[in-house]
DNA sequence: TATTGTTATACTCTATAACTATA
DNA sequence: TATAGTTATAGAGTATAACAATA
């Protein structure tokens, strides 16, 4: 029976794909207590920091596709979480704005988004978890990674 | 028009997720020059990790789906990187292996991998590249994360 | 009867592009 | 003519379960 080669050592590079992955995961079982997917938490959090944009402006920012779009407000909007507004000064377009309703659910969402945090980094010391966010930060940065929204949403062509 | 609203903080989470997505997507970018996916370099890593393990053990140890591990050794196999020997003990399994071919493109992989972990962390110091790798492992290691293996060939139920 | 590998099928997901209404 | 939003459709990808060979 052969002998099991050694691994090659692994990086950060794919302990951060692993544990991205992992994290992703993990959020989604938290937001699903709140019967949502982590795309629709990042169209809720869009919306909450830009009310009043458009639905073209929305799948330009989070990187998705128009036709995509419609259907995630179009649930949500069902759910009464958010309102489409006709535009008083271009009849084409639909303000997009969170019922209150919706603003109620952000701060649910920020609260698991919380727990999440404190459980995903439990066995750092503050000092620790500190430490990683900085890092982390500064590779974001470096990569020009637009903050608070997840690439997976992009358009890969 | 309205003010936009301040953004909640960042955490280490979303920046592992947002980061995690990144990179993976960097790293499939580099191994496309060697004509793979990612999915199939976790197949020869594995393979070369343990050679001679049966299409089952390789379907299990990435959390795969027996059907899908075929179609993916179909393809290794159909280009001389991978060989199907029958067992001699059981008739029903074959053993995987590297080819000479197989293990020359492993070798290639590692210095691609490389290069990736050394671009990805270019804004750290190696200090700073050290520090982060000891707390990701951590932090991997607080999850019970299986080392080397992509949470995304998971079967997620 | 159980297990390995394989194949076929049904299902979901998603990108594309056609369509409408407004400009 | 161009743009915002919508809808329909075709294509890709994938999980499920049926199947053949061997145990």
């Amino acid at each position: 029976m052969p002998v099991p080669a050694e691994l090659p050592p692994v990086g950060a590079a794919f302990l951060l794909t692993q544990l991205g992955t992992h994290a992703a995961m993990k959020f989604a079982e938290r937001v699903s207590a709140l019967d949502l997917t982590p795309p629709q938490v990042g169209v809720l959090r869009m919306i909450a920091g830009q009310p009043g944009l458009s639905q073209q402006n929305l799948a330009e920012r989070l990187g998705m596709l128009p036709s995509k779009v419609v259907a995630f407000v179009d649930e949500l909007e069902g759910r009464s979480l958010v309102t489409r507004t006709r535009s008083t000064r271009d009849r084409r377009v639909y303000e997009l704005t969170l019922t209150e309703e919706g603003t109620e659910l952000m701060a649910e969402i920020r609260s698991v988004a919380a727990e999440h945090e404190a459980d995903f980094c439990r066995a750092l010391t503050p000092d620790e978890h500190a430490q990683l966010r900085a890092l982390l930060t500064r590779v974001a940065e470096s990569h020009d990674l637009t903050p608070g929204v997840h690439p997976g949403y992009r358009i890969i062509r």
